[in-house]
DNA sequence: CCTATTTGCGTACTACGTACCCGAAATGCA
DNA sequence: TGCATTTCGGGTACGTAGTACGCAAATAGG
């Protein structure tokens, strides 16, 4: 009887309060991931290495292991870390806008202090119960409105998708200027600026170039700008609604 | 005068046709990078290591640094390679929806034949040409109707989310699959299954559930249930578009 | 105290990206 | 043709990963 069956690390629960002969265990899963999360915020996710992350705990790198299947089951648990730092109230409101505004400023919130954290959870099929948590009340939202649930799941995805790209999108070279190790200013007119810009001289693409230096998001505040984008898929969203059949109230 | 600025790999290109003193190059970056891409096709981005890549090319692994400065920019050239492989006609039909339709099924086929690709995409900025060959064929399905640039990127923007995010869902747990090196059955009955189960059974989450059990798009063929989610997002920026400003045409 | 059990963790193995370096090959020039 | 110059090929080696294995230390029950 092995107890190394590979299965989700959500059915393997850390034993809690064992009563029993052997060594009290000195550590746990929650200490273990908290430093996993401080240093990957700190330092980038590559810095949450095994081998760190113990000796951030005063520890050998294999202690790790009575506490952790593999590094990968650790990325879970710091998602679901990460993912229970948004707070929503019990139920839906009624108003699945607002609702939805708030999870979005939550997650996208969340996503930009742990900026790991988009780049896992749409790496891997992460289910935890915070996520599933969160993942509900965003259901929630549509609920008693007559809506098909494969409706619904659409348009959860729909938010999901804008919330995560908008939000990569805005950590997006800034993490990259710390993987590179160049500082924000030099990567954007060395590293990458002059390819861009070569781009647009050449004038082959002429909507790329319109979408580089006619844009007027860009020169948004991030925030703003991801409000901006939220009422758009808001609206699309109402829109979709609005046009079901079964709600043909305005329909000749 | 050093030639190891750290610059873009676009900005690096290799050098064709020298003529001078010196070795011929025995190799090149197409080559090289052709395949990486035919080994992560058939293993995963991970087995593309360099050593892996160098020995099914029958040499050594410091050769390639002739050719590819790091890794990561090999990553950037098989992007722009599985990129070239979207067949788009020149110019736009006059028919958005149906351009659009078009790339989305083309990026989708891509997506699905080489598993890595949407994850390579979304991990890193990556602007190779044949990404902006492609992106500048989606603006331009919106070209001469008269819309501000910010929405146009916006729309092109939620389509390439869905497209991404439906793609990779597809592909999604088959590849954890291959990774995890469990067969898609055992997988989703020993591994993911008994939580979803559990957590069904629990009761906890009525919407959740519904999604799993109720669920009629999960029934469909993949190319059906993508074919659907296309629709509606296209459904979606239609919607967009008729309720803009300056087009109150059927507003009272 | 003795034994069974559990944790802590040092050692070690494999595999990775890649810096360094030198011999091999190819060219232009004497 | 021979030599100097330049470029390529790739072996060796360094630093860093994840983690398997095994044993000592700690703890409970008998």
């Amino acid at each position: 009887m092995s107890d190394e069956e590979p299965t989700s690390i959500w059915m393997r629960p850390e034993r809690y309060e064992r009563s029993g002969p052997g060594r009290r265990p000195g550590y746990s899963r929650e200490q273990i991931t908290r430093t996993a999360v401080r240093i990957a915020d700190a330092e980038g996710i590559e810095a949450a290495t095994m081998r760190r992350i113990a000796s951030d705990l005063g520890t050998g790198a294999m202690s790790l292991y009575r506490y952790v299947p593999r590094r990968d089951d650790l990325f879970d648990l710091m998602i679901d870390m990460a993912m229970s730092e948004i707070e929503l109230p019990e139920g839906s409101s009624g108003d699945w806008r607002s609702d939805l505004t708030l999870l979005a400023r939550q997650m996208r919130a969340a996503g930009l202090r742990h900026s790991w954290l988009i780049a896992l959870l749409t790496s891997r099929p992460a289910l935890g119960p915070n996520l599933l948590r969160v993942y509900e009340y965003a259901l929630g939202a549509f609920d008693g409105l007559g809506l098909d649930i494969d409706d619904i799941t659409g348009y959860v995805g729909m938010l999901d998708d804008y919330v995560h790209s908008a939000t990569r999108r805005e950590i997006g070279w800034l993490e990259e200027t710390r993987r590179t190790g160049l500082d924000p200013e030099h990567w954007k007119r060395d590293y990458m600026g002059p390819y861009v810009r070569q781009v647009v001289e050449s004038g082959a693409l002429p909507l790329f170039s319109r979408s580089v230096l006619d844009s007027r998001t860009a020169h948004l505040a991030p925030a703003e700008r991801f409000r901006h984008g939220l009422e758009r898929i808001l609206d699309a969203i109402a829109a979709l609604i609005a046009s079901l059949p079964g709600d043909t109230v305005g329909q000749p």
